[in-house]
DNA sequence: GTTCTTGCAAAATATTTGCAAGACG
DNA sequence: CGTCTTGCAAATATTTTGCAAGAAC
């Protein structure tokens, strides 16, 4: 599936910025930062358009946001656009990156009665293979 | 436990400020903000003061973040302080509000080797009960 | 052509840092 | 008394908002 087939089928306008986004999202195998994002795409877009375009990609459930900490905001594509399982993410304190550990698929937990569960992230942090070593 | 044994514990110094933040948290059922923790707080500290307080007490693993997103970063008693178990966060997307599930543990994932988890946070985000019916 | 999106400028908010004064043990 | 903590001022960074111009459908 392409960043164009994406936005249309969630009844989005295809815009450039979108369609960059959303293509430099799918070809990383890791969650990016805001600025990573605008670094890798050609266009040089206002960073303001850049976080509408995030939240609009959010609320519409193509893209994943997770929240480290104050500076550290990743974005990812939604598991479910891909049929992938809902999977942990790993931060690793070294090297801040945040990858996405599709072998520790999420259980949804269940909740008492009367709440309602929309979303459910788990963020692991610790050090990474690559940090390990060194 | 007290404030003051809690910190003499972990070899800190007693500072109205910590121990005032301390006694805050203890008494609260839900993890609370910087703001709500100032408000409930007689002493006025400043600002930089709370930040550096909550930066110590976090390394010295008694206090625990919770960061739901930029404006959402909440402070808890490390479950392990009080010898509870480690449990999931439920954020109130309704109240803004962050509640320590107790009957929902975390279980500490396996990570691939090379892989160490100092941290597993896990947020779920949702409608609570109380704001279920309105 | 109508509606949604963009860019620019400016504001809101959380958080961090340096430094001198003050408190803890 | 030496070391850690506080308050103040100022800086950093992310994110949000209003508004007019431009693009998508």
């Amino acid at each position: 599936m392409n960043p164009a087939e994406v936005l249309q089928r969630h009844h989005l306008k295809r815009t450039s910025c979108r369609e960059g986004i959303l293509d430099v999202i799918m070809r990383s195998d890791k969650a990016m930062s805001e600025n990573e994002i605008r670094e890798k795409l050609a266009g040089n877009y206002d960073r303001t358009t850049f976080y509408r375009s995030f939240k609009t990609l959010e609320e519409s459930r193509i893209l994943h946001r997770i929240v480290v900490d104050h500076l550290n905001v990743r974005y990812a594509i939604d598991p479910a656009v891909n049929s992938n399982p809902l999977h942990a993410h790993f931060y690793c304190e070294a090297c801040n990156e945040v990858k996405c550990m599709e072998m520790i698929p999420v259980a949804v937990p269940v909740l008492p009665k009367g709440y309602t569960a929309n979303e459910t992230e788990v963020i692991i942090k610790g050090v990474c293979h690559h940090c390990q070593d060194k």
